[in-house]
DNA sequence: ACCTGAACACCGTTCAAGT
DNA sequence: ACCTGAACACCGTTCAAGT
Protein backbone atom coordinates (compact mmCIF):
# COMPACT_ATOMS: atom_id res chain seq x y z
CA UNK A 1 0.00 0.00 0.00
CA UNK A 2 3.33 2.61 -0.32
CA UNK A 3 2.88 2.62 -3.95
CA UNK A 4 -0.54 4.42 -4.92
CA UNK A 5 -1.52 5.07 -8.75
CA UNK A 6 -4.42 6.98 -7.89
CA UNK A 7 -4.73 8.19 -11.92
CA UNK A 8 -4.99 11.88 -10.59
CA UNK A 9 -5.50 14.15 -13.33
CA UNK A 10 -5.92 18.13 -13.55
CA UNK A 11 -9.66 17.43 -14.47
CA UNK A 12 -10.28 15.29 -11.62
CA UNK A 13 -8.32 17.48 -9.10
CA UNK A 14 -10.60 20.70 -10.03
CA UNK A 15 -13.68 18.75 -10.18
CA UNK A 16 -13.13 17.30 -6.18
CA UNK A 17 -12.13 21.04 -5.93
CA UNK A 18 -15.16 22.36 -7.16
CA UNK A 19 -17.48 19.94 -5.23
CA UNK A 20 -15.64 20.84 -1.82
CA UNK A 21 -16.21 24.76 -2.72
CA UNK A 22 -19.79 23.54 -2.92
CA UNK A 23 -19.87 21.82 0.06
CA UNK A 24 -18.08 24.01 2.30
CA UNK A 25 -17.24 27.14 0.83
CA UNK A 26 -14.36 28.60 -0.90
CA UNK A 27 -12.20 29.12 2.72
CA UNK A 28 -13.08 25.34 3.23
CA UNK A 29 -10.98 24.19 0.59
CA UNK A 30 -7.63 23.12 1.59
CA UNK A 31 -5.20 21.17 0.08
CA UNK A 32 -4.92 18.67 2.89
CA UNK A 33 -8.81 18.06 2.31
CA UNK A 34 -8.41 18.05 -1.23
CA UNK A 35 -6.20 15.37 -1.12
CA UNK A 36 -8.35 12.60 1.08
CA UNK A 37 -10.85 13.72 -0.92
CA UNK A 38 -8.95 11.72 -3.80
CA UNK A 39 -7.58 9.86 -1.95
CA UNK A 40 -4.47 10.78 -2.03
CA UNK A 41 -1.74 12.62 -0.34
CA UNK A 42 -1.91 16.35 -0.30
CA UNK A 43 1.40 16.55 -1.90
CA UNK A 44 0.29 15.14 -5.06
CA UNK A 45 -1.28 17.63 -5.56
CA UNK A 46 1.76 19.56 -6.53
CA UNK A 47 2.32 17.45 -9.35
CA UNK A 48 -0.16 18.40 -11.49
CA UNK A 49 -0.41 21.82 -9.98
CA UNK A 50 3.38 22.53 -9.12
CA UNK A 51 3.32 26.49 -8.57
CA UNK A 52 0.78 25.21 -5.49
CA UNK A 53 -2.80 26.45 -4.67
CA UNK A 54 -2.43 30.24 -6.94
CA UNK A 55 -2.39 27.94 -9.97
CA UNK A 56 -5.07 25.39 -8.46
CA UNK A 57 -7.28 28.93 -8.05
CA UNK A 58 -6.21 30.29 -12.08
CA UNK A 59 -7.43 26.75 -13.43
CA UNK A 60 -10.48 26.60 -11.41
CA UNK A 61 -11.72 30.20 -12.58
CA UNK A 62 -11.15 29.57 -15.88
CA UNK A 63 -12.99 26.11 -16.07
CA UNK A 64 -15.47 28.21 -14.19
CA UNK A 65 -15.75 30.78 -17.27
CA UNK A 66 -15.58 28.42 -19.59
CA UNK A 67 -18.84 27.18 -20.00
CA UNK A 68 -17.71 25.63 -23.65
CA UNK A 69 -17.41 22.16 -25.22
CA UNK A 70 -18.87 21.24 -21.59
CA UNK A 71 -16.73 19.94 -19.16
CA UNK A 72 -13.43 20.80 -20.56
CA UNK A 73 -10.75 21.58 -18.74
CA UNK A 74 -8.91 24.90 -20.57
CA UNK A 75 -5.49 25.21 -20.38
CA UNK A 76 -4.14 28.18 -18.71
CA UNK A 77 -1.28 30.72 -20.19
CA UNK A 78 2.16 29.72 -18.74
CA UNK A 79 1.54 26.07 -18.68
CA UNK A 80 2.01 23.74 -21.50
CA UNK A 81 -1.10 21.69 -22.47
CA UNK A 82 -0.49 18.54 -20.82
CA UNK A 83 0.33 15.11 -22.62
CA UNK A 84 3.25 14.30 -23.64
CA UNK A 85 5.73 16.61 -24.37
CA UNK A 86 7.74 16.87 -27.10
CA UNK A 87 6.82 19.29 -30.30
CA UNK A 88 5.43 23.01 -29.47
CA UNK A 89 1.89 23.08 -29.37
CA UNK A 90 1.81 25.85 -32.21
CA UNK A 91 -0.15 28.49 -29.79
CA UNK A 92 -0.86 31.19 -32.95
CA UNK A 93 -0.94 34.75 -30.93
CA UNK A 94 -4.21 35.30 -33.71
CA UNK A 95 -7.37 36.37 -32.00
CA UNK A 96 -9.76 34.17 -34.23
CA UNK A 97 -9.32 30.54 -33.29
CA UNK A 98 -10.59 29.17 -36.68
CA UNK A 99 -11.51 26.05 -34.70
CA UNK A 100 -15.29 25.53 -33.15
CA UNK A 101 -17.10 26.75 -35.99
CA UNK A 102 -19.87 24.26 -35.76
CA UNK A 103 -22.66 25.92 -37.96
CA UNK A 104 -23.85 29.23 -38.50
CA UNK A 105 -26.40 30.71 -36.16
CA UNK A 106 -28.78 32.35 -38.65
CA UNK A 107 -31.09 33.69 -35.55
CA UNK A 108 -31.01 37.67 -34.61
CA UNK A 109 -28.60 38.73 -33.57
CA UNK A 110 -30.30 39.99 -30.44
CA UNK A 111 -31.69 36.02 -29.51
CA UNK A 112 -28.59 34.85 -30.09
CA UNK A 113 -27.00 37.66 -27.11
CA UNK A 114 -29.74 36.94 -24.80
CA UNK A 115 -28.99 33.11 -25.38
CA UNK A 116 -25.48 32.95 -24.70
CA UNK A 117 -26.28 35.59 -21.44
CA UNK A 118 -28.44 33.10 -19.87
CA UNK A 119 -26.49 30.54 -19.84
CA UNK A 120 -23.27 32.46 -19.16
CA UNK A 121 -25.73 33.24 -15.71
CA UNK A 122 -26.58 29.48 -15.74
CA UNK A 123 -22.65 28.68 -15.56
CA UNK A 124 -21.52 31.16 -12.56
CA UNK A 125 -24.75 30.56 -10.84
CA UNK A 126 -24.03 26.78 -11.01
CA UNK A 127 -19.94 27.33 -9.77
CA UNK A 128 -21.45 30.49 -7.25
CA UNK A 129 -18.77 29.03 -4.76
CA UNK A 130 -16.14 30.02 -6.91
CA UNK A 131 -17.49 33.31 -7.68
CA UNK A 132 -14.75 35.25 -5.93
CA UNK A 133 -12.48 33.68 -7.56
CA UNK A 134 -13.32 35.10 -10.72
CA UNK A 135 -13.16 39.40 -9.05
CA UNK A 136 -9.75 39.11 -9.60
CA UNK A 137 -9.08 36.78 -12.39
CA UNK A 138 -9.70 36.90 -16.25
CA UNK A 139 -8.93 33.63 -17.71
CA UNK A 140 -8.30 33.49 -21.11
CA UNK A 141 -9.71 30.28 -22.64
CA UNK A 142 -11.13 29.13 -26.16
CA UNK A 143 -14.29 29.84 -24.83
CA UNK A 144 -13.67 33.39 -23.73
CA UNK A 145 -12.23 33.65 -27.41
CA UNK A 146 -15.40 32.21 -28.58
CA UNK A 147 -17.54 34.77 -26.25
CA UNK A 148 -15.93 37.76 -27.86
CA UNK A 149 -16.23 36.78 -31.06
CA UNK A 150 -20.24 35.96 -30.31
CA UNK A 151 -20.53 39.45 -28.94
CA UNK A 152 -18.37 41.24 -31.13
CA UNK A 153 -20.48 39.95 -34.33
CA UNK A 154 -23.59 40.40 -32.44
CA UNK A 155 -23.46 44.08 -31.78
CA UNK A 156 -22.08 45.08 -34.97
CA UNK A 157 -25.13 43.31 -36.54
CA UNK A 158 -27.39 45.34 -34.17
CA UNK A 159 -25.81 48.51 -35.85
CA UNK A 160 -22.69 49.66 -33.20
CA UNK A 161 -19.67 50.60 -34.73
CA UNK A 162 -15.82 50.29 -33.37
CA UNK A 163 -15.98 51.57 -29.84
CA UNK A 164 -19.56 51.48 -29.45
CA UNK A 165 -19.14 47.61 -30.18
CA UNK A 166 -16.09 47.47 -27.44
CA UNK A 167 -18.21 49.57 -24.85
CA UNK A 168 -21.29 47.26 -25.42
CA UNK A 169 -19.63 44.00 -24.59
CA UNK A 170 -18.66 45.14 -21.92
CA UNK A 171 -21.67 46.62 -20.37
CA UNK A 172 -23.36 43.38 -21.22
CA UNK A 173 -20.64 41.34 -19.63
CA UNK A 174 -20.64 43.25 -16.62
CA UNK A 175 -24.18 43.29 -16.30
CA UNK A 176 -24.15 39.37 -16.44
CA UNK A 177 -21.60 38.92 -13.55
CA UNK A 178 -22.83 41.93 -11.90
CA UNK A 179 -26.02 39.83 -11.63
CA UNK A 180 -25.25 36.72 -10.31
CA UNK A 181 -23.17 38.84 -7.74
CA UNK A 182 -26.47 40.40 -6.72
CA UNK A 183 -28.16 37.40 -6.57
CA UNK A 184 -25.76 35.16 -4.40
CA UNK A 185 -25.45 38.22 -1.93
CA UNK A 186 -28.90 37.64 -1.07
CA UNK A 187 -30.35 34.75 -1.35
CA UNK A 188 -30.47 33.39 2.06
CA UNK A 189 -32.17 37.04 3.07
CA UNK A 190 -36.09 36.80 4.24
CA UNK A 191 -37.76 38.54 1.21
CA UNK A 192 -35.28 37.12 -1.37
CA UNK A 193 -36.54 36.28 -5.25
CA UNK A 194 -36.60 32.31 -5.89
CA UNK A 195 -35.29 30.98 -8.50
CA UNK A 196 -37.63 31.81 -11.14
CA UNK A 197 -38.23 35.50 -10.00
CA UNK A 198 -34.04 36.11 -9.94
CA UNK A 199 -34.44 34.62 -13.65
CA UNK A 200 -37.03 36.60 -14.54
CA UNK A 201 -35.37 40.10 -13.10
CA UNK A 202 -31.96 38.91 -14.36
CA UNK A 203 -34.68 38.75 -18.04
CA UNK A 204 -35.70 42.06 -17.05
CA UNK A 205 -32.34 43.87 -16.55
CA UNK A 206 -31.26 42.47 -19.81
CA UNK A 207 -33.86 43.40 -21.83
CA UNK A 208 -33.54 46.82 -20.61
CA UNK A 209 -29.93 46.91 -21.20
CA UNK A 210 -30.42 45.89 -24.31
CA UNK A 211 -32.73 48.15 -25.55
CA UNK A 212 -30.95 50.66 -24.52
CA UNK A 213 -27.80 49.92 -26.02
CA UNK A 214 -29.38 49.64 -29.79
CA UNK A 215 -29.27 52.33 -31.66
CA UNK A 216 -32.00 55.01 -31.82
CA UNK A 217 -34.67 53.74 -33.72
CA UNK A 218 -37.18 56.58 -33.99
CA UNK B 1 5.99 47.29 28.95
CA UNK B 2 3.80 44.70 29.78
CA UNK B 3 0.61 46.82 30.02
CA UNK B 4 -0.40 48.48 26.48
CA UNK B 5 -3.21 50.08 26.20
CA UNK B 6 -3.00 50.73 22.58
CA UNK B 7 -6.42 52.40 22.20
CA UNK B 8 -7.48 49.81 19.53
CA UNK B 9 -10.93 50.25 18.29
CA UNK B 10 -13.25 48.98 15.72
CA UNK B 11 -12.29 51.91 12.82
CA UNK B 12 -8.84 51.60 13.61
CA UNK B 13 -8.86 47.77 12.98
CA UNK B 14 -10.90 48.45 9.99
CA UNK B 15 -8.62 50.89 8.10
CA UNK B 16 -5.36 49.31 9.25
CA UNK B 17 -6.72 45.71 7.80
CA UNK B 18 -8.18 47.92 4.55
CA UNK B 19 -4.43 48.87 4.06
CA UNK B 20 -2.61 45.50 4.17
CA UNK B 21 -5.35 44.23 1.61
CA UNK B 22 -4.37 47.30 -0.52
CA UNK B 23 -0.66 46.35 0.12
CA UNK B 24 -0.70 42.48 -0.10
CA UNK B 25 -4.15 41.48 -1.22
CA UNK B 26 -6.96 39.78 0.76
CA UNK B 27 -4.82 36.90 1.19
CA UNK B 28 -2.03 39.01 2.67
CA UNK B 29 -4.49 40.08 5.77
CA UNK B 30 -4.07 37.59 8.60
CA UNK B 31 -4.79 38.36 12.17
CA UNK B 32 -0.65 37.98 13.11
CA UNK B 33 -0.06 40.37 10.59
CA UNK B 34 -2.78 42.70 11.51
CA UNK B 35 -1.78 42.71 15.15
CA UNK B 36 1.77 43.62 14.04
CA UNK B 37 0.49 46.46 12.27
CA UNK B 38 -1.77 47.67 15.02
CA UNK B 39 1.09 47.27 17.39
CA UNK B 40 -0.34 44.71 19.37
CA UNK B 41 -0.52 41.29 20.12
CA UNK B 42 -3.14 39.68 17.24
CA UNK B 43 -5.22 38.29 19.96
CA UNK B 44 -6.20 41.40 21.04
CA UNK B 45 -8.38 42.07 17.68
CA UNK B 46 -10.54 39.12 19.63
CA UNK B 47 -11.86 41.83 21.94
CA UNK B 48 -13.02 44.36 19.32
CA UNK B 49 -14.18 41.33 17.24
CA UNK B 50 -14.95 38.41 19.77
CA UNK B 51 -16.10 36.22 16.42
CA UNK B 52 -12.72 36.31 14.93
CA UNK B 53 -11.77 36.58 11.15
CA UNK B 54 -14.90 36.11 10.01
CA UNK B 55 -16.76 38.84 11.99
CA UNK B 56 -13.75 41.50 10.81
CA UNK B 57 -14.88 40.31 7.45
CA UNK B 58 -17.86 41.57 7.56
CA UNK B 59 -17.28 44.64 8.97
CA UNK B 60 -15.06 45.45 6.30
CA UNK B 61 -17.60 44.28 3.86
CA UNK B 62 -20.02 46.88 5.68
CA UNK B 63 -17.62 49.90 5.99
CA UNK B 64 -16.76 49.29 2.01
CA UNK B 65 -20.55 49.14 1.18
CA UNK B 66 -21.70 52.06 2.78
CA UNK B 67 -20.18 54.81 1.43
CA UNK B 68 -22.45 57.71 3.70
CA UNK B 69 -21.13 60.00 6.10
CA UNK B 70 -17.30 59.64 5.36
CA UNK B 71 -15.79 57.16 7.02
CA UNK B 72 -18.56 55.99 9.72
CA UNK B 73 -17.91 52.14 10.94
CA UNK B 74 -21.34 50.96 10.57
CA UNK B 75 -22.48 48.34 12.80
CA UNK B 76 -23.17 44.76 11.84
CA UNK B 77 -26.50 43.16 13.06
CA UNK B 78 -25.91 40.89 16.02
CA UNK B 79 -23.48 43.32 17.33
CA UNK B 80 -23.92 46.09 20.70
CA UNK B 81 -23.44 49.42 18.98
CA UNK B 82 -20.13 49.77 21.12
CA UNK B 83 -19.88 52.24 23.86
CA UNK B 84 -20.57 52.06 27.42
CA UNK B 85 -23.18 48.83 27.18
CA UNK B 86 -26.55 50.24 29.84
CA UNK B 87 -29.71 50.42 28.12
CA UNK B 88 -30.74 49.04 24.78
CA UNK B 89 -30.10 51.14 21.88
CA UNK B 90 -33.58 50.98 20.36
CA UNK B 91 -33.44 49.06 17.30
CA UNK B 92 -36.62 49.92 15.45
CA UNK B 93 -36.80 47.38 13.07
CA UNK B 94 -38.30 49.72 10.83
CA UNK B 95 -37.47 49.95 6.98
CA UNK B 96 -37.47 53.73 6.44
CA UNK B 97 -34.93 55.91 8.80
CA UNK B 98 -36.53 59.22 9.37
CA UNK B 99 -32.67 60.55 9.98
CA UNK B 100 -30.53 61.30 7.42
CA UNK B 101 -32.78 63.56 5.57
CA UNK B 102 -30.39 66.90 5.58
CA UNK B 103 -31.46 68.45 2.37
CA UNK B 104 -34.72 67.73 -0.35
CA UNK B 105 -32.34 66.76 -3.56
CA UNK B 106 -34.68 68.44 -6.28
CA UNK B 107 -32.65 67.65 -9.19
CA UNK B 108 -34.10 65.20 -11.66
CA UNK B 109 -34.58 61.37 -10.77
CA UNK B 110 -32.05 60.20 -13.48
CA UNK B 111 -29.19 62.65 -12.26
CA UNK B 112 -29.56 61.57 -8.74
CA UNK B 113 -29.03 57.83 -10.04
CA UNK B 114 -26.39 58.73 -12.04
CA UNK B 115 -24.78 60.72 -9.65
CA UNK B 116 -25.57 57.94 -6.92
CA UNK B 117 -23.91 55.32 -9.07
CA UNK B 118 -20.75 57.34 -10.14
CA UNK B 119 -20.50 57.34 -6.25
CA UNK B 120 -21.03 53.89 -5.66
CA UNK B 121 -18.40 52.83 -8.06
CA UNK B 122 -15.79 55.23 -7.22
CA UNK B 123 -16.40 53.35 -3.61
CA UNK B 124 -16.19 49.94 -5.13
CA UNK B 125 -12.85 51.44 -6.69
CA UNK B 126 -11.07 52.22 -3.81
CA UNK B 127 -11.82 49.08 -1.66
CA UNK B 128 -11.11 46.99 -4.86
CA UNK B 129 -8.58 44.31 -2.69
CA UNK B 130 -11.51 43.65 -0.67
CA UNK B 131 -14.25 43.32 -3.26
CA UNK B 132 -13.89 39.76 -3.58
CA UNK B 133 -15.86 40.29 0.45
CA UNK B 134 -19.02 41.45 -1.12
CA UNK B 135 -19.40 38.64 -3.23
CA UNK B 136 -20.58 36.18 -0.33
CA UNK B 137 -22.22 39.59 1.82
CA UNK B 138 -24.58 41.58 1.95
CA UNK B 139 -24.03 44.10 4.82
CA UNK B 140 -27.01 45.88 6.15
CA UNK B 141 -26.27 49.88 7.46
CA UNK B 142 -28.22 53.10 7.41
CA UNK B 143 -26.27 53.93 4.09
CA UNK B 144 -27.42 50.90 2.12
CA UNK B 145 -30.88 51.51 3.83
CA UNK B 146 -30.52 55.18 2.14
CA UNK B 147 -29.40 53.86 -0.83
CA UNK B 148 -32.46 51.53 -1.23
CA UNK B 149 -34.93 54.65 -0.57
CA UNK B 150 -32.89 56.75 -2.87
CA UNK B 151 -33.00 54.65 -5.66
CA UNK B 152 -36.66 53.46 -4.76
CA UNK B 153 -38.12 57.26 -4.79
CA UNK B 154 -36.11 58.23 -8.15
CA UNK B 155 -37.19 55.10 -10.44
CA UNK B 156 -40.84 55.41 -8.78
CA UNK B 157 -40.70 59.22 -10.15
CA UNK B 158 -39.22 57.90 -13.23
CA UNK B 159 -42.79 56.41 -13.78
CA UNK B 160 -42.01 53.02 -12.69
CA UNK B 161 -44.37 51.36 -10.69
CA UNK B 162 -44.30 48.63 -8.03
CA UNK B 163 -42.47 45.51 -9.60
CA UNK B 164 -40.86 47.43 -11.81
CA UNK B 165 -39.18 49.68 -9.51
CA UNK B 166 -38.16 46.74 -7.65
CA UNK B 167 -36.23 44.96 -10.78
CA UNK B 168 -34.66 47.74 -12.47
CA UNK B 169 -33.03 48.95 -8.71
CA UNK B 170 -31.63 45.69 -8.72
CA UNK B 171 -30.61 46.11 -12.78
CA UNK B 172 -28.88 49.08 -11.34
CA UNK B 173 -26.90 47.80 -8.50
CA UNK B 174 -25.93 44.49 -10.37
CA UNK B 175 -24.67 46.32 -13.33
CA UNK B 176 -22.47 48.86 -10.69
CA UNK B 177 -21.18 45.81 -8.77
CA UNK B 178 -20.79 43.42 -12.24
CA UNK B 179 -18.92 47.11 -14.16
CA UNK B 180 -16.37 47.19 -11.26
CA UNK B 181 -15.62 43.98 -10.92
CA UNK B 182 -15.37 43.59 -14.87
CA UNK B 183 -12.39 46.48 -14.85
CA UNK B 184 -11.10 44.67 -11.93
CA UNK B 185 -10.94 41.88 -13.24
CA UNK B 186 -9.08 43.04 -16.59
CA UNK B 187 -7.03 46.11 -14.90
CA UNK B 188 -3.54 44.57 -15.62
CA UNK B 189 -4.23 43.58 -19.15
CA UNK B 190 -2.45 44.15 -21.97
CA UNK B 191 -4.56 46.48 -23.48
CA UNK B 192 -7.16 47.08 -20.70
CA UNK B 193 -8.42 50.66 -20.49
CA UNK B 194 -7.05 53.69 -18.07
CA UNK B 195 -8.88 54.79 -15.82
CA UNK B 196 -10.76 57.58 -17.43
CA UNK B 197 -11.89 55.20 -20.70
CA UNK B 198 -12.88 52.98 -17.80
CA UNK B 199 -15.03 55.38 -16.14
CA UNK B 200 -16.22 56.86 -19.61
CA UNK B 201 -17.47 53.12 -20.41
CA UNK B 202 -19.04 52.76 -17.30
CA UNK B 203 -20.96 56.04 -17.82
CA UNK B 204 -21.83 54.52 -21.32
CA UNK B 205 -23.45 51.19 -20.39
CA UNK B 206 -24.69 53.20 -17.10
CA UNK B 207 -26.97 55.17 -20.00
CA UNK B 208 -27.88 52.75 -22.47
CA UNK B 209 -29.32 50.61 -18.80
CA UNK B 210 -31.31 54.01 -17.87
CA UNK B 211 -32.21 54.58 -20.98
CA UNK B 212 -33.80 50.98 -21.90
CA UNK B 213 -34.95 51.25 -17.45
CA UNK B 214 -37.13 54.46 -18.89
CA UNK B 215 -40.94 53.85 -19.46
CA UNK B 216 -41.58 53.85 -23.28
CA UNK B 217 -41.48 57.32 -24.76
CA UNK B 218 -42.52 57.27 -28.69
C1' DA C 1 -12.24 46.34 30.23
C1' DC C 2 -8.31 45.56 27.61
C1' DC C 3 -4.39 43.20 26.42
C1' DT C 4 -0.64 39.32 26.82
C1' DG C 5 1.52 34.75 26.04
C1' DA C 6 1.55 29.98 25.74
C1' DA C 7 -0.73 26.29 23.59
C1' DC C 8 -3.37 23.42 19.96
C1' DA C 9 -4.99 22.02 15.61
C1' DC C 10 -4.55 23.10 11.11
C1' DC C 11 -2.52 25.11 6.98
C1' DG C 12 0.68 25.72 2.34
C1' DT C 13 4.87 24.35 0.68
C1' DT C 14 9.85 22.29 0.29
C1' DC C 15 12.59 18.56 -0.10
C1' DA C 16 14.49 13.97 -0.14
C1' DA C 17 12.93 9.58 -1.01
C1' DG C 18 10.44 5.69 -2.85
C1' DT C 19 8.63 2.94 -7.15
C1' DA D 1 6.43 10.15 -14.04
C1' DC D 2 3.85 9.91 -10.07
C1' DC D 3 3.24 9.70 -5.39
C1' DT D 4 4.74 9.48 -0.19
C1' DG D 5 6.18 11.24 4.39
C1' DA D 6 8.66 14.07 7.38
C1' DA D 7 9.69 18.72 8.22
C1' DC D 8 9.20 24.03 8.54
C1' DA D 9 7.07 28.35 8.89
C1' DC D 10 2.82 30.21 9.37
C1' DC D 11 -2.07 30.44 10.45
C1' DG D 12 -6.88 31.08 13.40
C1' DT D 13 -8.50 30.46 17.80
C1' DT D 14 -8.96 29.01 23.00
C1' DC D 15 -7.86 29.75 27.43
C1' DA D 16 -5.78 31.26 31.69
C1' DA D 17 -3.52 35.12 33.27
C1' DG D 18 -2.04 39.77 33.99
C1' DT D 19 -3.30 44.93 35.04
Amino acid sequence: MSRNYAGLSRERIILEALHIIAGRGLGGLSMRRLGDALEVEAMAIYHHFPLGKEQLFNAIAAYVASPAPSGTVPTEPGEEPGEEPGEEAGEDSDGQAPEAEEAEDNRPWDVRLTDWAHAYRARLLEFSGALSLLVHRAPHTPSTDATRALMHRALAEAGLSGDEVERAADAVHSYCVGAVVHQVRHQDEEGAPDAAEAEARFGFGLRALMRGLSPRSG
